[in-house]
RNA sequence: GGGCCCAUAGCUCAGUUGGCUAGAGCGCCUCCCUUACAAGGAGGAAGUCGGCGGUUCGAGCCCGUCUGGGCCCA
């Protein structure tokens, strides 16, 4: 009977590193590649930030995944459950850059023997080519993937440790260089001369995606215009942005605004710079707003180039990629005194350039009255810190519905085909891409990344002929253009005439990472485990990313594929300090997970982490890590106490009413938690559990103790025993997705094998263990219990003090019920005598206290 | 300005399709050193369910509105 291999005193210390040992050599979370797609959970993992800490939001988030990852392999998948790790995009090419000391220059060739300064200086920092950077940067990561899969194990995160992946290795830019010549094949990649909102800092193009809105000061200039019909009448605008003014293209007003129609058709000139620009109409200017007449520059903001476009007006640029005042005096401005204006501005910031041409607009007295100081949003990229600029340049673009209505329905559809958890963060994603007002850019003007897959031949004057690009071959990828050699041609033909020149720019970071489930995946790579996993069952992220990660990986899959890259996608929260603001690194509020978990253990901070239903923002709170720490201690050695009375499974057994009450109220958590997981509601699924559990050890096995001992006969014991056996299989199965290592470590006392490549419980075979036993009996003897404890509660006496006589009053049905019981009643609350007596009200004990004297 | 989410005990949160007296844990108070557990156990106090109005036999839940937070997007 006490075959069981129980510790003498169950401890948390040390269960992580014990038991993350024997899954790595057993193999436990190993994805067997045999199954096939319907047997098969495969979930698209989010690659976290390898240069970047971790913090408990990683903790948090992966918790929810691998309770799922757990839930789903209990449950008979073979679960696919990769990890990668996102080195590729601007994090990184900082720290390559600070912690080696080098810079990545594309133009220079690869070294091969290659050392960086053993002293790095960050100020004289050494150029080195692409391919070097990325070595130096794979070198780097070495070590920081080391640092995350540790604390991964050490949480117990059930990923199969050989399936890991990079953002920026030869398999991902493989698949990035593919994936988009596949676009550009079916003509849904496509470069284009176009205004692009331009980063000045970065020198790169930004996406819409990668936009924030930041409130700046700013202030309204009052400027005439002369008409040209009447040089002495001037018309008034308002503008921030008066270092522009060169740039001024037309004025515009709104066609129904009485005020500007007689203008309408008829020129102005600009002040200063005496330039003539018609006066124009369009439905996107305010009349609100300012004086109701604008300038039009080329470009201030996005409407500008919305009006450029539509209205069909010229370009006249003057910032150039550095942010700075073009140097050359344009050819539109004719005007001895406007070239001479213009000179003093050039090669200026735009910051400069407006205070100096306040200065000569107050000179010509164009510049009516103070500037009026306002606030107003501009744009910004996210994580820039000048102002965005909009420069004319050429970009690659990718489809994404944002210029092509068809598309972008078909696109909508694909979010309502996705399962959304919850499901309202469906309606960003859907707000998202009905707002889109452009392609996906997806050139970016930066040096670490994975190159455009391109070369463009030079003409015999030695100018890159942009239409007709050189592709090279599939099975060449991946390239680097600025050191590979396009088919045909030589190195020696690189930069001259009649030869070529590699694309110079590496692509988004979104347009790798949007392929994760094709780069771990083994799209055209491993065909036969692509079909095996291929749509993902799973996506999980958070919600601020919906926009970029989820919208652009479902652009790939459809484009490519014409499906759904995840049936589901589960967003998870942020976590919140205890202020209630979103933890992050600037706010000096970030909580090292490591200490938790030496503090806590894993068991409970994934309990905490468990806690927070899907796309809720949690509060960070100590509190509940070690309610998650009492409860695995509780598991443990209610597990012991379960295992010492001689729990043996044998349900032929199992013939007790309160025993069968017992599976009966087993049976429905299981059923209920199991529709919980089933709607990725782990948090439910756990919550449940837990209230069953200290139901279980609170009153079950107190009131069975005295049964199991034998103290009410051989078949009473051996009903209890099979019982409390069958109880504990089902209680460290049910809490096996949320405490790995105490289930696993209890299942080792007693079971064979893992509890996590155990089955799931049943509820049918629980309740065909129960029969017709009507679980209500557990509360009436509980209410009883509790009636009786509460009576030596209140006598100040201890829980172990005799009770001479009870008389338990209840309902008639509760009392039918209670009699079943009363055997284990008695003798749990140490009652010599027991009266049961109906009543109307709810269960009441008045109980006796046997005589001290022998205490 | 548009959209979404949230507001329940001092704190953190549950609360199914509306249905008896609104729950849990922490904290607090009282007691119990009991042979699974003192990093424990038993018992107890504690809420005008943000405000107002409506639908309903019945509203924490549904509708409207207001207030206060948060997020996404213009």
């Amino acid at each position: 009977m006490t075959a069981h291999r129980l510790p003498d005193k169950p401890t948390l210390d040390g269960i992580e590193a014990r038991w993350a040992a024997v899954w790595a050599e057993n193999g436990t979370y190993a994805f067997d590649r045999s199954k096939t797609r319907d047997q098969i959970f495969s979930i698209d993992t989010p690659p976290p930030t390898v240069s970047g800490s971790l913090h408990v939001g990683h903790v948090f988030s992966y918790t929810h995944t691998d309770c799922i990852a757990r839930y789903k392999r209990m449950r008979g998948f073979e679960v696919f459950y990769p990890m990668g790790w996102d080195d590729n995009g601007l994090p990184t090419e900082r720290r390559v850059q600070n912690y080696f000391g080098v810079r990545c220059d594309p133009s220079l060739p690869y070294d091969p023997d290659f050392e960086p300064p053993s002293t790095p200086d960050p100020k004289q920092q050494v150029p080195v080519s692409r391919r070097n950077f990325v070595e130096l940067c794979e070198r780097l990561t070495v070590e920081d993937e080391r640092v995350f899969e540790e604390l991964w194990r050490r949480m117990g995160l059930s990923v199969d440790w050989s399936q890991t992946y990079q953002t920026i290795d030869a398999n991902a830019r493989r698949a990035s260089q593919l994936a988009f010549l596949r676009n550009l094949a079916r003509g849904e990649a496509y470069q284009s001369e176009a205004p692009t909102l331009w980063d000045v800092t970065f020198r790169t193009a930004v996406a819409q995606a990668e936009l924030e809105d930041r409130e700046r000061p700013g202030a309204y200039h009052r400027l005439g215009f002369a008409t040209t019909v009447d040089p002495s009448t001037k018309v008034f605008i308002e503008t921030t942005r008066p270092e522009l003014l060169a740039a001024c293209v037309a004025l515009v007003a709104h066609p129904d605004d009485e005020r500007y129609q007689p203008l309408f058709g008829t020129t102005v000139t600009t002040p200063v710079f005496g330039v003539e620009v018609p006066v124009v109409a369009h439905a996107l200017a305010d009349p609100e707003k300012g004086s109701g007449i604008a300038m039009i520059c080329t470009f201030g903001d996005l409407t500008d180039v919305t009006w450029w476009r539509e209205l069909q007006l010229p370009t006249r640029p003057i910032i150039g990629w550095d942010g700075r005042i073009r140097p050359e005096v344009p050819e539109w401005i004719s005007t001895d005194t406007g070239r001479e204006a213009y000179a003093s501005l050039a090669g200026a910031t735009t910051h400069t350039a407006k205070e100096r041409m306040v200065e000569l607009l107050t000179q010509s007295g164009d510049l009516v009255g103070e500037p009026r100081a306002i606030t107003h949003p501009v744009k910004f990229f996210e994580k820039g810190d000048k102002p965005l600029e909009i420069v004319t340049t050429r970009q690659w673009y990718i489809t994404n519905g944002g210029r092509e209505p068809g598309l972008r329905a078909e696109l909508v559809q694909r979010g309502r085909q996705l399962s959304w958890h919850p499901p309202h963060m469906q309606v960003r994603y859907e707000n998202w891409v009905e707002g889109l007002n452009g392609d996906w850019l997806i050139s970016r003007q930066r040096f670490f990344g994975v190159p455009l897959p391109l070369w463009y031949p030079l003409d015999e004057s030695g100018e890159p002929v942009y239409g007709s690009p050189i592709i090279p071959a599939e099975d060449t990828l991946p390239i680097d253009p600025s050191s590979d050699v396009p088919p045909g041609y030589d190195a020696a033909q690189r930069g001259a005439a009649g030869g070529f020149i590699g694309d110079p720019d590496v692509m988004d970071t979104w347009a790798t990472s949007s392929l994760t489930p094709q780069i771990a995946g083994g799209w055209e790579r491993d065909p036969d485990l692509w079909q095996r996993v291929f749509p993902m069952d799973l996506r999980p992220q958070a919600h601020e990313i919906i926009r970029t990660w989820l919208f652009s990986s479902v652009v790939r899959a459809h484009l490519e594929d014409d499906c759904l890259p995840w049936a589901h996608a589960a967003i998870s929260g942020w976590i919140l300090d205890p202020d209630r603001k979103k933890m992050s690194k600037s706010k000096g509020n970030v909580v090292t997970p490591l200490d938790l978990l030496d503090e806590y253990s894993s068991d409970a901070v994934r309990y905490w982490a468990a806690s927070g239903r899907p796309g809720t923002d949690t509060a960070f709170d100590v509190g509940q890590m070690k309610i998650g720490r009492r409860l695995a201690i509780k598991l443990l050695n209610a597990s012991k106490f379960t295992l010492m009375q001689g729990a043996t499974e044998d349900p032929a057994a199992i013939i007790d009413p309160l025993d069968r009450a017992l599976l009966a109220r087993l049976a429905r958590t299981v059923e209920q938690s199991t529709a919980a997981f089933e709607d990725f509601n782990y948090a439910q699924a756990l919550a449940l559990t837990e209230t069953f559990f200290w139901g279980f050890t609170d009153d079950y096995v107190e009131l069975v103790k005295d049964r199991a001992y034998g103290g009410q006969g051989e078949a009473a014991a051996a009903s209890a025993k099979a019982t409390l056996a069958a109880a504990l299989s089902t209680l460290l199965r049910l809490f096996a997705p949320f405490l790995p290592f105490t289930t696993e470590d209890v299942w080792s006392w007693w079971q064979e094998g893992s509890v996590h490549r155990s089955s799931w419980p049943d509820a049918e075979q629980l309740r065909a263990l129960a029969g017709d036993a009507d679980d209500a009996l557990l509360d009436d003897v509980s209410a009883a219990l509790s009636g009786v404890r509460k009576a030596k509660s209140d006598a100040k006496a201890s829980m172990r003090a005799d009770i001479s006589v009870a008389r338990v009053s209840a309902s008639a049905s509760q009392v039918a019920r209670l009699s079943l019981a009363a055997g284990d009643l008695a003798a749990a609350g140490r009652v010599a005598e027991l009266v049961l007596v109906e009543s109307d009200g709810p269960v009441v004990v008045e109980a006796t206290l046997a005589d001290t004297a022998s205490a």
